[in-house]
DNA sequence: TATAATTAGTGACTAGGGGTCATTAAAGAG
DNA sequence: CTCTTTAATGACCCCTAGTCACTAATTATA
């Protein structure tokens, strides 16, 4: 009997239908001016029926954010094939990063929204997606780090994993920084935010150099 | 006739009580749990009084974040002032950094949730306070970077702005993906957020050595 | 000192949004 | 055709940010 796969299908179908209606919501009005209703509006539902797909706001925001989520990973994916030496796919990564914010500025504002909350808070619905996801591409970068260890292009006395996080959290200050701050500092210092990004992606080729200066201790 | 100046003491002074009450009710209970009445209480006062002296609730928290901003700036002068050598008054900056993260991890909470709200918005009451006190803890890092080159311990093809700028952002990435994420990265990976910290200076040393490989292109 | 004017403070009230739930409508089963 | 199950509804509740007509206190004036 297919009917119960059918109604599977069209509930999906509905939560996806939500999400999209949502992403428009929230993206053009802001997250914090965009009500429920509106989303409702939106998808042609009443503000209850939300609530049969979603546990509550939050909940339907981490579900646009987790659909960045995807997307940068899918990007990370892609960059990490695109070449062989590990630094370039650090770099690689690193470029994606920004090609992302670029492409997808509404969704990199809706996940920096979010990621200055506390992550633990609850750990159901769509948060814990977005704790498995953020562990994926965690472990994309660490890979890529690795292979760099391994053919020598990245120094070899650094932990993978450490530093994959450790550019992860830098990469997301830099981007960060520009999004909040980017029209500020064009103003006040005229510094454009692409030099933010280059200044990064050179302190940090050279802090992964194999051939630097002794560190004084690297990483453990 | 002196009653005017007591009358501004005082209200300055009443001012000065709302923000400790707020303080408190913010800290404990969280921005988004804490309730205009709930610091009001604290203040013991009524709640059309809070509005008298700011605007509204998030001017009120942005008196609260200023009051961070103001002595993470005088922790940044103070580590200048200890060292002679520009990479280690940079280096003295960044240690500040994470210092004030470990003794005041309520002002940093408060200033990462605000970190990632547009900055612009309105640039009255303690908003514009607070771009004006960012303007100088970002310039005392940049004569910090600045003094750097002029000595000869920092690289001398960086500019001193945009490095700046780009640390500070660096920076607040680490801080916000310990903040948020050390407590999973802990569990999931077992590695210590001081791990991320050490890994992060040390990066950053590599990046500003002057006797590095020769930069791939340097800052411009 | 009595009275007017100014300033500080109050708390009931409004507006608006998140979230719920008794009820209705639709779909499928027997 | 009737009964059961599932989907959807929207009126409703509750809470909180923010307001404002009013009261109290303080200072200036006569």
């Amino acid at each position: 009997m297919g009917i119960p796969e059918r109604r599977e299908r069209e509930k999906e179908r509905r939560r996806v239908d939500i999400i999209d209606a949502a992403e428009k919501v929230f993206f053009s009005k802001g997250i914090g001016q965009a009500t429920m209703h509106d989303v409702a509006e939106a998808a042609e539902l009443s503000k209850g029926t939300l609530y049969l797909y979603f546990k509550n706001k939050e909940d339907l925001y981490l579900a646009i954010i987790l659909r960045g989520m995807a997307i940068l990973q899918a990007g990370f994916e892609a960059a990490v094939k695109s070449t062989e030496k590990g630094i370039d796919k650090v770099a690689a990564i690193g470029r994606a990063y920004f090609d992302f914010c670029d492409n997808h500025p509404d969704y990199v504002n809706a996940m920096l929204h979010y990621e200055s909350r506390d992550a633990a808070a609850d750990p159901s619905g769509y948060a814990s997606e977005c704790n498995a996801q953020g562990k994926d591409i965690t472990a994309t970068c660490a890979r890529a780090v690795q292979s760099g260890i391994e053919d020598g292009s990245i120094r070899g006395d650094v932990d993978p994993v450490r530093t994959a996080l450790t550019l992860w959290g830098l990469s997301t200050g830099v981007v960060q920084i520009i999004a909040t701050k980017g029209e500020m500092i064009k103003e006040l210092h005229g510094i454009d935010p692409q030099d933010l990004t280059e200044t990064f992606f050179d302190l940090i080729n050279r802090a992964l150099n194999p051939d630097g200066p002794a560190g004084r201790g690297g990483t453990r």
